[in-house]
RNA sequence: GGACCCGUGGUGUAGCGGCCCAACAUGCCAGCCUGUCACGCUGGAGAUCGCCGGUUCGAAUCCGGUCGGGUCCGCCA
């Protein structure tokens, strides 16, 4: 029986030695309690014939009769206990009826283990706690999926409705410490660097462009809502502006968008913004400041270039077909209109095989990427691999296979005839047994579907080292994208990114009336000064240099087909504040979760968050979201309209 | 908004028209066991197969719907 005196109240620590734990130079310093002198990873051979009080979860028993052995766990490790009924009858009698997952505290004497019963496994494993005094603090239910073994595969709705248990695991333990690693030297890098931590507020205005907002009714204004931030973006730079100069924050985001393995409703942002400052002071600070903080969270991995290598968007889309390339294997693409234009008198598109004469005679490409080793894929490996091209939006995709022989194969050779299809092989860098993969299209989707088609099969194929970190930066990316929809142009990323010095002449329209876009106007060209940061094929962060100047600022909303009254009620704030003296500034937002889950090997962000959704956005654990109470709704002057009633 | 995959004792799986009032492993319960570390041995309990409806002589199995989870497309300045 438990002695319920014992359990509410801590065992007598006296006489226990309590040194090692405050030691502060001990990672462990000041944990220890009254309900122990040392955590379940700290004891060593050094402290054989020392008392010691553990406290923890029961991991494992092993029931000998006479002898029981409980492996005890916390957060800090694992220690065998051992309880001898020659020794302690009591002991052992409460032992006999500790089962998975009790919470215990135990005290007795370290001691070496028996030579041979050693486990090597454990860095404990040279000794062992010879328990004297057990005390069941609480007992607990058979767990509903196993917490003691880091292999078994557990249903993602339990671990999500249970997930206080599925962090008792290892693995989410290692990856929680982790994440809070990361934020430890990303603070320390930006304290060292001058930066001022603030914190923004997480009711405030609704803007109704971008992601969807989550909304907020207010109380004391019935009828009007706050809005979550999707990210700090205008009050940063409402702070560069109050002369704070060099800011940052750990910051809560929200984002009504559906939902993936890289996306949650609310994720966490390090956002950053720097005044006085052009492209190359940003990206060098954000680059020195991911290099230092990599190399103090993972100093096992491999950081792949440094400096990381940078690409304009023009370049990223030209040579691997997206803006977030991974750039941890080549596989680039290729393009192939050099040698089919060359096949006619006058340089007209003539290689026989319509699709890529087409193609090109329409302003269109033709661009390759050689897949190593899968020459002698299957039928059914192609036909995968065009139902995919077809998914990404292609319509079709051709392929040669560079047989052992030399000998190029495939269905369009026919066509091309063996010359052209050889050469086009060999412009594609195919060696004998590799497969070149070919789509010919508008610009646009070729290289779309080339650099999907690229980082699957980098995926499929192992091409990737995992343990190496590819940071990248992607800049220099378009302003605006026509919106064929609206017939306007609108913002590529940020609506305050500033425009290239050299492009702001192009930020015009044909005609010269800024309220009459077309799709050909000079704006269209205008690159942004707009970078991003890029790590193993994920978009880490954005950011750019702003649009400091007020003059600058009207121009580029205008083209953007923004009326004075609509720009005055989104960014009225702003825009006042910027005819009060802003400061040339840029900064950047990098996705926490993201970068936790890429330094912990994982390629889902739910991984690296203590309390993530669901995929529908629902928190299993706490059962949100949930009806709201009437009174609630009344209070707010809310009512549900058009909403199914909902039943079971 | 759309496509695809999954749902069977506590957990993970098998079974995919009758041989199944459902099998295996593990967990759980009881007993035995003084050197185990995924301890071992013996015995036992535990599922109307997510839910609703249909087809059929007969449904865990086929069909439709629905709920939940996952992956992806759209969406995500």
């Amino acid at each position: 029986m438990i002695d319920p005196s014992r359990v509410n109240s801590p065992p007598d620590s006296g006489g226990y030695d309590t040194r090692a734990m405050s030691d502060p130079t001990s990672p462990v310093a000041g944990l220890a309690t009254p309900y122990r002198t040392h955590t379940c990873g700290a004891l060593r051979a050094s402290d054989a014939g020392s008392p010691a009080r553990l406290a923890g979860w029961v991991h494992r028993r092993r029931d000998h009769g006479q002898l029981i052995f409980i492996d005890l766990r916390d957060r800090h490790g694992l220690t065998q206990v051992v309880i001898d009924a020659t020794d302690s009858p009591e002991a052992h009698e409460i032992a006999s009826r500790a089962r998975s997952e009790f919470v215990v505290t135990v005290a007795g004497e370290v001691a070496r283990r028996l030579p041979g019963t050693e486990n090597p496994r454990l860095p404990t494993g040279e000794i062992e706690l010879r328990a004297t005094e057990v005390t069941v603090l609480n007992e607990a239910k058979t767990p509903p999926f196993y917490i003691n073994d880091p292999d078994a595969p557990i249903d993602e709705t339990l671990r999500l409705k249970y997930r206080y248990l599925d962090i008792r695991r290892e693995a989410m333990q290692r990856r929680l410490e982790l994440r809070s690693r990361l934020v430890q030297a990303i603070r320390e890098v930006h304290h060292a660097s001058g930066f001022v931590e603030v914190e923004t507020p997480n009711l405030i205005k609704s803007t109704p462009e971008g992601a969807r907002d989550f909304i907020v009714p207010s109380r004391l204004q019935p009828g009007e809502v706050y809005a979550l931030p999707q990210s700090p973006q205008q009050l940063k730079q409402l702070l560069m502006v109050a002369g704070v100069d060099r800011y940052f924050q750990i910051a809560r985001c929200f984002r009504d968008e559906d939902l993936r393995g890289d996306r949650q409703p609310e994720f966490t942002q390090l956002d950053l913004e720097m005044s006085f400052v052009d492209e190359a002071t940003v990206m060098d600070f954000v680059e020195r400041m991911a290099i230092e903080v990599s190399r103090a969270v993972v100093p096992e991995r491999t950081l792949l270039a440094t400096p990381f290598q940078r690409f304009t968007y023009h370049e990223a889309m030209e040579r691997f077909g997206s803006d977030k390339p991974d750039v941890r294997f080549a596989m680039e693409l290729v393009d192939l209109a050099p040698e089919i234009r060359g096949t006619a008198a006058d340089g007209a598109p003539a290689s026989g095989f319509r699709v890529f004469d087409e193609a090109l005679a329409g302003g269109g490409r033709v661009k390759a990427i050689t897949v190593p080793g899968l020459g002698d894929a299957p039928r059914s490996r192609i036909d995968e691999l065009t139902e995919a091209a077809k998914r990404f939006g292609a319509r079709g995709l051709a392929h040669l296979s560079v047989e052992a022989s030399g000998s190029v194969k495939g269905p369009i050779v026919k066509f091309l005839g063996e010359d052209l299809a050889e050469r086009l092989a060999a412009r594609a860098g195919a060696k004998p047994g590799d497969l070149v993969l070919i789509v010919a299209d508008s610009s646009a989707v070729t290289n779309d579907v080339l650099g999907r088609l690229r980082a699957e099969l980098g995926t499929q194929l192992g091409l990737a080292d995992p343990d190496v970190l590819a940071y990248a930066w992607v800049h220099r990316f378009p302003m605006y994208q026509w919106d064929v929809e609206n017939g306007r142009w609108d913002a590529t990323h940020n609506p305050f990114s500033g425009v290239l010095p050299e492009d702001e002449v192009l930020l015009t329209t044909t005609s010269g009336d800024l309220a009459q876009p077309t799709p050909d106007d000079p704006a269209g060209r205008a690159r942004a000064m707009q970078y991003d940061i890029v790590l193993n094929g994920w978009e880490l962060g954005g950011g750019s240099v702003r649009i400091w100047r007020h003059d600058l600022l009207e121009r580029s909303f205008a083209l953007q087909g923004y009326s004075r009254e609509r720009m005055q009620n989104m960014f009225g704030a702003m825009l006042e504040a910027f005819e009060y003296g802003a400061p040339p500034h840029g900064g950047i937002a990098l996705g926490i979760d993201r970068w936790a889950a890429l330094l912990a090997y994982q390629v889902n962000i739910r991984e690296v968050m203590a309390f993530p959704k669901t995929q529908s956005g629902s928190d299993l654990m706490l059962d949100a979201p949930s009806e709201p109470d009437p009174a609630q709704l009344a209070e707010l002057g809310l009512q549900f309209v058009g909403v199914p009633n909902r039943t079971g």
